[in-house]
DNA sequence: GGAGACTCTTGATGTAGATCAAGGACCGGC
DNA sequence: GCCGGTCCTTGATCTACATCAAGAGTCTCC
């Protein structure tokens, strides 16, 4: 069951309704932001916002995957940022942003006007706080994602990334076994974990050479050892990236 | 003027009354503050916290520089936040933290204990909107930080921090030039480039020689060309790091 | 269904920064 | 004022990853 702008008219019955800044809204608060939001849409590669760019509105992503990166003079980029159903775009009490969102597939966006929301946040602690949770949230993200910059192997990087990509896809594990599938490009990936598309496919190549991986196509691949897996990332058993 | 943890009584007297979590804060709201904190100090090197360990207590960093670090199952180890005067320590609906945090230099911080501070956050939205700007601040920077160790070369991270003491030192800047103390040893700057020790002290010397900076003793720098160091740090005119 | 454009793989080579190693400067305590 | 420890510098070497290069797979749109 595919979400669609035209069928999804209902916050009650929105995909994203208990994880989104609405997570906790009651019935009431619900029916305003009902009144006030409308859909954008995104196809995979086109621009959401640049930086420095004036927000109009701040936004839930309802749907697909998008990417906050950041550029050097040279060229040079890092993402910063990867935003998947429920996060949200926007930051209060800035008018712009420092970094450029990309819509990495095909996305889906619940928008807002800048004003009328920021009005509501002040007078909706149920939002204030949810909003509160969700930048928290992004902020242990970030501090996992600087260690795997700042001290991983290319091996480890990829390893981590694959990992975080199980532990999203709620999809089920057989015996330690599980598949996923990758949302960008081999380059996409490289700007993700600060290394080139060359090594990106090597170190893929290289965990599929140990058995840690297989892969049908090239967005398509198994996970045949999660322990492996998970040995190679560098993290310890508890710890790690919780995305 | 030291601040000392005997003559600090007075919440209205505080150095960091108008940038720490209390900033938004009315007269009334200040004197239950009051009556909640206490002082406590750390020597450098002592740790404050464990990753893992329970939290007690909350609390704003008055005095020194402090800083949070995470570390791989071999050891490596990455700094992830620094904290400075007005900064934060403490997570808001989370019971423990995800990294160490250790005093860089003596430091002395402002507790509350956190089981009454979130009753506080919960009635006094002031507070609640303070915590929220700190948050979103914290995030600007781990996301220049993400920039720096994903795609920047060893000489212009060292230049980006330098230019970020400069930048944070409020001292005057003479015509291009400004005079810096590092707070931290070779090896703490390493792990907060993601670095190692030699090669920060050979990029420091580096730029040395070509008259970027000059340093009287160890911890003493002077840079004597303000624009040669920006040019240095790979940065456009406009963006960076904002400490 | 074929041309052209992406995207990915694989190999050869180069290099920034890590690692290894040794010695010198500074600091604090007795 | 000397002794031990910590911190810093500098040189020699090594290596993980970047860079350069070529070709193969795959996707799309006339």
């Amino acid at each position: 069951m595919k979400f669609s702008v035209d069928n999804a008219v209902r916050c009650s019955e929105c995909p994203i309704r208990h994880r989104a800044v609405c997570a906790k809204c009651d019935t009431d608060e619900l029916l305003t932001l009902e009144g006030m939001k409308s859909y954008r849409t995104f196809k995979a590669g086109e621009t959401i916002l640049w930086r420095g760019e004036k927000l109009e509105y701040v936004a839930s992503l309802v749907q697909g995957v998008a990417s906050l990166s950041k550029t050097l003079e040279d060229g040079r980029t890092q993402m910063v940022g990867l935003l998947l159903a429920s996060d949200f775009i926007g930051r209060h009490g800035r008018d712009e942003i420092e970094f450029d969102v990309t819509a990495t597939t095909d996305v889906t966006l619940c928008c807002f006007n800048k004003g009328p929301f920021e009005q509501l946040v002040e007078t909706t602690p149920h939002v204030a706080q949810r909003l509160m949770e969700l930048a928290l949230d992004e902020l242990d993200v970030a501090r996992d994602w600087m260690l795997l910059l700042g001290r991983k192997t290319a091996r480890e990087k990829i390893a981590t990334f694959v990992e975080m990509l199980v532990r999203r896809s709620q999809l089920p594990e057989d015996n330690g076994t599980a598949s996923v599938s990758l949302p960008m490009t081999r380059d996409q990936i490289a700007n993700f974990l600060g290394l080139t598309l060359e090594t990106v496919s090597r170190q893929l190549n290289s965990l599929k050479k140990d058995g840690v991986l297989s892969f049908n196509d090239r967005k398509h691949l198994v996970v045949e050892d999660l322990s492996a897996l998970h040995e190679a990332t560098g993290d310890d058993s508890d710890g790690g990236i919780i995305f």
